[in-house]
DNA sequence: GTTTCTTTCGAAATCGTTTTCGTGTTGAGG
DNA sequence: CCTCAACACGAAAACGATTTCGAAAGAAAC
């Protein structure tokens, strides 16, 4: 039962180990007939090759590393199971990785994912990376690299992501088109890439709307936690009465926006409308429900694999391809929150 | 940059490989200064031994394989969390693979962990696993094995679980404490072990304080999901309207429950108080807030991990050791719903 | 009958590390 | 002067698969 080798088939069958090796990798120098022996007979004794012996020839690992910020965060899951399946079609098998958004811990896996020999990264990277050593490291070795969700505009890499910007822009044009006028932003913290972008789609769909930007009306939710979305949404009510709506970066500040109007029985969307961001599972269990953008994780992941996948067939080929950006459709979900 | 090995060391220390490897292993029998000088150079490129290679020899991958019944869980995110940590610590990698709650993808996923040479393996089995075929072939290959959450009491192995009888015991009793006496309960699949257990602890709770069990007010939960919970409370209002308590299996169920009850704007908890079990983030983010039970996630997949170290280095000394159940402690977390 | 191809197979090197078993040098002890 | 440790190092054989190169045998060509 536990593991044999090419040399014991070769052993049992009479044959040679380099023959046995040739016969199930499908050689043109083996007859047909030994070929099926060897087949049937490794078919038998469900024989599977030692994957370690055979990267030391191939280099070739089967394994890709994947880095995320968060581990128990909807969305994240979703991308990391789109990943899994599509390995699984390529029989890849995938290495997780926390960087707890934390761009030190960020390195500190890249460093270990390297040297596991991985075939490629997947990475999201941390709301704290300020800066590429990390990944020109990666690169440089010529290992294939893909970013998802956040990337960095300054690494030339493939990407799969949304257009926060456009997200953004829909999701603000629908308070605006449901009478509202006085929109607050939760935002998210200064650095990754799409904080900024949805923020920056915000100030867009009010200028096109002709609706005054006013500073004092955004709030940073350093940790896009439910908690700072309620705390926020206090200080609205109490200090701006006359804001209407609040659009949040993502469902969590929402999420505390509307335990909070709920607990002083504010009426949504009536007095205040909530509009959140990404569609978490929850979003559809609280009442009222959470109008939101719903950002496609699991198609995320699989798009991910598949950059992952024809790069490194460029990269085995020695062709220098051009990186691709993936850009998915995002919907506007509307619940009973706007 | 791009990895060297100790034969490009050896070369330009005019040393041989065995003498450099013999440096880094700390052996007794190289010199002081010749084991400084290797290692002040080693440090300098920073070199790191190729994994492959060296499990040819020593056949440990320091790697362990995890399968989970269901990836974008709350509760397993943490597991996976703790074991994550754990495993950093002694410089172990984890593989991940999902099982989707299917017996055949579990077996399949076994496979291919065994196939992959991990060092153990920590899983949670699917509900629809009916059968020891796949477990035993880990065993038998004297590989570590260790069950966390949801475990088979048929199979001699380490475990991590919590003692749901006496959770589930404790969130009635807190019912009844609260002067419920019609118990409604939320039940999970048939098979799996802790969805049969928490109904045990249910009916344990009323037969202790003397109410009579019904078996018409035992609803089954297949897919542990708030739709299941939403439904089951419609028909619950509609045709048992003296039911003035739930008692849910899981949180999710739980949640449904409490959407369809703020949607009929039935009062929380007067009229029907309900319990989940986990205490996912979200318990705390509805409203009424969620009372439940903690289930710590991270210390379980610590505690797993640990367990199969242990394990492994009794293996690796050949002792034969008593397999251990480590039970950890539950709270009851009381908010509002109850 | 000799030469030239095919066809089918195997020997051996290789990947990079670990580990066993030597070998040569030194110094102490008799 | 000889013996025997102790010490410091290296040669070489693993681990298991891949792949290059060459060899044997038979078939085909002249």
């Amino acid at each position: 039962m536990s593991n044999l080798t090419l040399k014991d088939i070769a052993k049992t069958l009479n044959l040679s180990i380099t023959t046995v090796s040739k016969a199930l990798k499908d050689y043109p120098d083996v007859s047909a007939k030994t070929k099926e022996r060897v087949r049937a007979y490794a078919e038998e004794v469900n024989f599977t090759p030692n994957a370690y012996a055979a990267f030391l020839r191939t280099q070739e690992s089967k394994i890709i590393g994947v880095i995320i910020p968060r581990l128990n965060h909807y969305f994240f899951s979703n991308v990391l199971k789109g990943i899994m399946k599509a390995a699984e079609e390529h029989s890849y098998m995938v290495i997780v990785l926390n960087s707890e958004e934390s761009y030190e811990l960020e390195q500190k896996q890249v460093d270990r994912l390297l040297r596991q020999n991985v075939d490629g990264i997947l990475m999201s990277i941390a709301d704290s990376t300020h800066d590429l050593e990390h990944i020109n490291k990666i690169t440089k070795q010529n290992i294939p690299l893909v970013f998802f969700d956040k990337y960095s505009k300054l690494s030339n890499c493939s990407s799969v992501i949304i257009n926060d910007q456009n997200a953004a822009f829909a999701a603000v044009e629908h308070l605006i088109k449901q009478g509202k006028k006085n929109i607050a932003h939760f935002r998210g913290p200064l650095l990754p890439q799409n904080s900024i972008d949805r923020f920056l789609g915000y100030r867009k769909a009010l200028d096109h709307y002709g609706i005054e930007y006013r500073k004092e009306w955004v709030f940073r939710c350093d940790d896009i936690s439910s908690d700072e979305g309620y705390a926020y949404t206090q200080s609205i009510v109490e200090e701006h009465p006359e804001i209407d709506a609040i659009f949040a970066v993502a469902d969590m500040p929402a999420i505390g926006a509307i335990k909070y109007l709920n607990e002083q029985k504010i009426e949504i969307p009536n007095q205040i409308a909530v509009m959140g961001f990404s569609n978490w599972k929850i979003a559809n269990l609280i009442t009222p429900g959470l109008s939101t953008i719903n950002q496609p994780g699991e198609l995320m992941g699989k798009k991910a694999f598949e950059l992952f996948y024809t790069e490194l067939q460029n990269v085995k080929k020695g062709v220098i391809a051009q990186k691709q950006i993936v850009e998915l459709e995002t919907d506007l979900i509307i619940r009973n929150s706007t």
